[in-house]
DNA sequence: GCCCGATTCAAACGCCCGTTTGAATTGCAT
DNA sequence: ATGCAATTCAAACGGGCGTTTGAATCGGGC
């Protein structure tokens, strides 16, 4: 009824709802992520959080505005854990010169950290977020975007100082890149098939010590034209 | 009729059948990269080809049939260039030392003549492609796991003689990694907002020439523990 | 000129979707 | 105990989905 629109936006009304709540976002988490946003019903949602079919609409308005609320239960915390850890560094770098490995690593610890963390969805999230990269939804993309500005722009300065020999555009590149292996890898433990056995990242620490020295080697090169130009036009 | 599911497999049918064929693999190649595959509609589809409805389903089989055929349609010329490549290197090369650059070139280089022929499918194409790396549907996975393995194992072999230091494990990640960073920067036209405005990928020849030193430096880095043992756990 | 397989077409099939409704139920403040 | 807002529930709404059907149309070989 009329109420029920309102509701949402009522004082603190924890202990009570907050259970069904937190059972659809659960059941959400790890639908969303096995069959993606589209191929996941609102019934089959339902049933699997073990709450009626109105709930969702009730307490979160629409799919759409549940998958949002997925995102934003992980990623919140996750990026103001990155903001946190970068000016820390800063702060101990009381002089200028942050490296470039401090900086990635405050970047890509919270990520490890939550996928670790089995107890707040873990791995299933990370993969949701990578695929969630990828999606071309328009709700979804400007969703990301704001959530991620802020943080993005804290980090493109702190390397754009720690890397002196890129341009801001080099440097935007190359962010880019270094984001789609992160979420490529975070997303993949399906697509890791794909190329072969691999121990699977059951140890994700021992992942970020592949990862990380393949990424700072990246960001630390020089940029193309210090090296050969290439010709790539060739082959027919 | 029972016809029409026996006559796909018929006789060499190009001319008349081949129109609407190629239609129907046109628009969906769009409609699949603007929408995603569950979220287009097949009467949406087969609107924007200028087909009837029931159009897919004689030709193709399937919906899903239908999106592996679009795949299909690029990534066999695609991959069979990459292997040629690879072949030709390997075999001016006569004796070993194969140079790490220029067997990522032979695989980075079919995707960008690709991306760069828009006369067939062009930048669409690759972004259905990235998304396509990152969807959970078990049909598109398996279907894309069978049209890369070939390829992926020749460029393995290749890649672990032109860098020696590496064991195949962490080759593997590596390749991994080059995967993760290639398929979202080709996927990702839109994605790429997230980070700035960068002039966008108008040209594939510059993106090539920002994405190559990043990925050469990553597989060259020699793995981690030949460097400083990193401290993660921190920050609490 | 006709025939027959290949193709196109309009219509329908059965199914499941996201959302809404209004009545039951709950549980806390009074 | 009662009242009332917050929540849960079963049921239904309208609509779109992928697919199938059988008739209409096409077009080259005899």
């Amino acid at each position: 009824m009329a109420v029920s629109r309102t509701a949402r936006k009522g004082v603190a009304l924890d202990a009570t709802s907050a259970d069904t709540k937190t059972r659809i976002l659960d059941a959400a988490e790890l639908l969303f992520m096995e069959h993606g946003f589209e191929a996941t019903s609102l019934r089959q949602l339902t049933a699997a959080a073990g709450v009626n079919l109105a709930a969702v609409n009730y307490h979160f308005g629409s799919k759409e505005e549940l998958f949002q609320a997925v995102l934003t239960r992980r990623l919140d915390p996750m990026n103001q854990e990155r903001i946190e850890r970068l000016e820390r560094i800063e702060r101990d770098a009381a002089g200028k010169p942050l490296s470039c490995e401090k900086v990635l690593f405050a970047m890509l610890i919270p990520a490890l950290r939550l996928a670790r963390d089995e107890r707040r969805g873990g791995k299933n999230f990370l993969r949701l977020l990578g695929r969630a990269y990828a999606d071309p939804a328009p709700f979804i993309r400007s969703f990301l975007s704001a959530q991620y500005a802020q943080m993005i722009a804290r980090y493109k300065e702190a390397f754009l100082q720690a890397l002196p020999h890129l341009s801001r555009q080099e440097l935007t590149w190359r962010l880019h890149f270094v984001m789609g292996a992160l979420s490529y890898t975070l997303a993949g433990t399906d697509a890791l098939k794909l190329f072969a056995q691999v121990g699977a990242a059951d140890n994700d620490e021992l992942l970020l010590q592949r990862l990380a020295p393949f990424l700072v080697a990246g960001l630390k090169a020089p940029p193309m034209g210090d090296t050969r130009k290439l010709e790539l036009v060739s082959g027919d």
